[in-house]
DNA sequence: TATCCTTATAAAACCGGTTACAAAATTAAA
DNA sequence: TTTAATTTTGTAACCGGTTTTATAAGGATA
């Protein structure tokens, strides 16, 4: 129960603190065989550093904050989740973090964190300009750390699970299209449409604005203009959500009228049944943690492409191409 | 720009570190002229102890859990901004904050934060046998340590703004049945509406769950009923934005058609012009981190009922009494 | 006036790390 | 085999606080 000191550590492997201090900091000038005693040691005890003791011993305020845009999806399940890994690794290394606040980034900062960067966001330029280190989550840029998940092959997989179940008139529930993410999943939907050989029919991509309540007037205006489709592929599990709502209000029932995916895999869709593309948010979080402190340690920028994985559950099915098999269930 | 220690305060105030330490902290056998000293120099230094430091210097862990109930509304716009005033305040005594997952508290935690405490829920007896200290956030119990804002009031304000415009036939869209909260503003609504003499009728009071989604069906599904209503008094900012979709897309125009007030005053009020009841969400957090604090420092439970307050925008007007006037605008 | 309590403050040790510097061990050069 | 250069490790100071211990100054008691 009681904490294992950097002392304890010491004294088990024989050598001094200020020899565990160096192999745990990756300095060199440590025999290659002292580090492996000193790391095999702090792995059987689970000697875990004290954040606060460590931020002491290193001088200085060491904040990094944490920037949104604007405080729109501010209070977001997924930007929550990203914030609690993002917190987890950087404390661990000894930083507090800080919420950049009306979309304001303090200049006395170690490194920022940009979350939620727009394709034309003027904040990268900016922290280059201001020479802090940044790593962005969810936006590529040439020569900058950033983070991102495969937005382009999770909505094709999604897309092809619908086709492999037969399904031929398949909408797309689309983002704001100021995103990186929507403009990527929107173009992993027209990849996957034109692999089948499918029709991209554009009154079949509508703009849900990422949100539950946007889904179901998307879908509500789509059906009140009697479009004809068998399946929506949503590019966030919340317009799934809403989508699944309005057409159930209609009287169509998912997913024996309507095949339905979501995007995330947030712990809503798992309670909704739904079937969906999951991306592992809370990794993507610490992995862009450790670009930023590779970065700000002086390595050159490094960034990250993160696969998604398809998550089958109940809200698809088969397309009955025979009507009457239909009314007969 | 370099940070004040506690050492500059010792020299500025010719006193030694210890002093300044025992002042800080309420130490008593402390000369009260050298106490107004001490605190006249910090002043003025703008000293604010390292977080880090004190934790190190105090022996322990010293964490606090942040509990929620399930993950549910885990990532709401409420619960982000409560959770930066909780960490803002408990960080500054050099605690650090974890967050309890899946409703599972740790036992070996100095304290916890209870967010979103249901009617029936059984932590805070579970936490007392424990003997772990703990203060809630929005359900107010005896002898134990809370904070709430005035539920009860806001809505009773929000009512009595519309009845002051001549509005009658007064809805009020309601949260989930299972909180505090939902209940005393369903309370506030039916005593403005008896206050002001009028009919409460059943058909008037909708189950929106908190949600933006569930306020626009509510409202989509009392219009389809045919029900009479000149205006709405929502539990939630965001059930009203989903009442104003709603209204919206069936024609009818707010305010000039129909009043709606929401409930919290979050960002998205301000953007959506809403008239709402303003709850200080930033200042309930850090009451409730302090309340804690006093009930681990050994202190006696205590309470605190912050007051909301009525910031009228553009979602609601005077009733039109005279349809004549009404066709003509 | 000498002795014993109090009270107020200073001095020093400590918390758990990091790091500058010195010492020791190893390797290379002469 | 010395000596110099290099690598590796130990020692001690330090970060900014808190807390224990010791000391000094007053007050009360005898």
């Amino acid at each position: 129960m009681t904490k294992v000191t950097i002392k304890e550590v010491a004294h088990k492997s024989g050598v001094s603190k200020g020899t565990i201090s160096r192999v745990l900091n990756g300095r060199d000038g440590v025999n290659p065989e002292t580090r492996a005693q000193v790391l095999s040691v702090v792995e059987l005890l689970g000697y875990v550093p004290d954040p606060g003791a460590r931020q002491l011993a290193r001088r200085g305020r060491h904040v990094i904050g944490l920037a949104l845009d604007g405080d729109e999806r501010r209070g977001s399940t997924y930007y929550g989740i990203l914030r609690d890994a993002l917190e987890e690794r950087l404390s661990s290394e000894g930083y507090s973090t800080q919420i950049q606040r009306d979309n304001q980034i303090g200049t006395d900062l170690d490194g920022v964190i940009l979350l939620g960067v727009h394709l034309d966001d003027p904040r990268p330029t900016l922290l280059e300009q201001q020479k802090i280190p940044f790593a962005m989550v969810g936006r590529s840029l040439e020569r900058q750390s950033w983070v991102d998940v495969d937005n382009h092959g999770g909505l094709l997989s999604a897309v092809r699970h619908l086709t492999n179940l037969g399904h031929q008139r398949i909408a797309h529930l689309s983002g704001a299209h100021t995103g990186q993410a929507s403009v990527q999943r929107l173009e992993g939907y027209r990849t996957a449409m034109q692999a089948a050989k499918l029709e991209l029919d554009k009154r079949l991509i509508w703009d849900g604005d990422f949100t539950e309540l946007g889904g179901y007037r998307a879908v509500r205006r789509s059906l009140e203009a009697g479009l004809s489709f068998s399946a929506i592929a949503a590019a966030s599990d919340e317009m799934a959500i809403g989508a699944i709502a309005a057409l159930e209000d209609a009287g169509r029932r998912v997913p024996w009228d309507v095949s339905v995916t979501g995007f995330d895999d947030l712990p809503v869709a798992a309670r909704a049944n739904l079937t969906t593309v999951r991306q592992p948010i809370f990794e993507v979080g610490t992995r862009a943690a450790e670009l930023l402190l590779e970065r700000m340690s002086g390595k050159t920028a490094s960034s990250d492409l993160i696969p998604t994985t398809l998550v089958v559950r109940h809200s698809t099915a088969a397309l009955l191409s025979d009507p009457s098999l239909k009314a007969k269930s």
